[in-house]
DNA sequence: CTACATGCAAATCCTTTGCATCCAC
DNA sequence: GTGGATGCAAAGGATTTGCATGTAG
């Protein structure tokens, strides 16, 4: 797998930017990780694990930088702060509780008639990236229903 | 028109929430404006604009059980802060081009399917009361597609 | 070598909170 | 009268910025 980041690196050289040891960590730990979605600090914290301290000014610029560039998406997830994803694998997106908080994860094909409607209605190329759907889930709903 | 706002503010009352003058103004205000949305700041100036002072943490309190009982709808469009619309008149969401920022408003209806396929298939009753979807209009979408 | 990226610290901006006072019910 | 709402000021937390220094190309 270190090819194909040494290749999307070497991909972004050639578009003009500088692939500095700073963004070459954060793709690294964002296209290889586990998890779905990162705030800046997880990003700064996981990469200081590692032994690569890089003060978060950068980290956001970096971010920045990636999400310009199409490589991961920016959602805000009702936590207070914003999260990014690395855009690699299968897209999927989030239902989130507005009760409970747990966060339910969808397939990127829901919204496939979505995207058709509206590029045949509105001529609307849609970037569904990474969606948050708040609302609530079948326990609260349920919960609220009966109980209040 | 105030009968209807009276009527509400009864309905709310009895529902047990005090009503005060500065819930009334907000609720005067944010129902009979021609805006879309409205950000913290922009309520709290445009009831400053009719001679109502209401410090900003008041309006933000405001703002936020508004939102807990169901009136307005809290939306992040990518601006660094959180807008609110009433959502008193007929649901709309917004298409909005990331190439020239035209915004196109689209039916609720829109979001049927989608719903119901997060019910059945989640058991999850989503609020979709404001949405912002991103990505290109037709004109930006045939330009990008030729030129670049 | 030169333009651009980084680190550091400070600043900004939105939003929340503690607490005394006030007021709707 | 009393619990919840407000105003004020201050805190909190995420994100951004100015500037000197470092470094990729």
């Amino acid at each position: 797998m270190p090819d194909e980041i040494e290749t999307l690196l070497e991909e972004l050289r050639s578009r003009g930017y500088r692939i500095t040891m700073q963004r070459r960590l954060v793709i690294e730990m964002l296209s290889a990780s586990t998890e779905s979605h990162h705030s800046c600090e997880a990003v700064t914290e996981a990469l200081a694990a590692q032994g690569a301290r890089i003060d978060h000014a950068t980290v956001y610029r970096v971010l920045q930088w990636l999400k310009d560039v199409g490589l991961i998406a920016q959602t805000d997830l009702g936590e207070g702060r914003d999260v990014y994803s690395w855009l690699g694998g299968e897209r999927h997106h989030h239902l989130i509780c507005l009760n409970c908080g747990r966060v339910i994860s969808v397939d990127d094909s829901l919204f496939d008639s979505l995207r058709r409607i509206l590029l045949k209605d509105y001529g609307f190329q849609a970037r569904i990236e990474h969606f948050a759907i708040f609302g609530l889930c079948q326990d609260c709903a349920e919960k609220t229903a009966s109980g209040e």
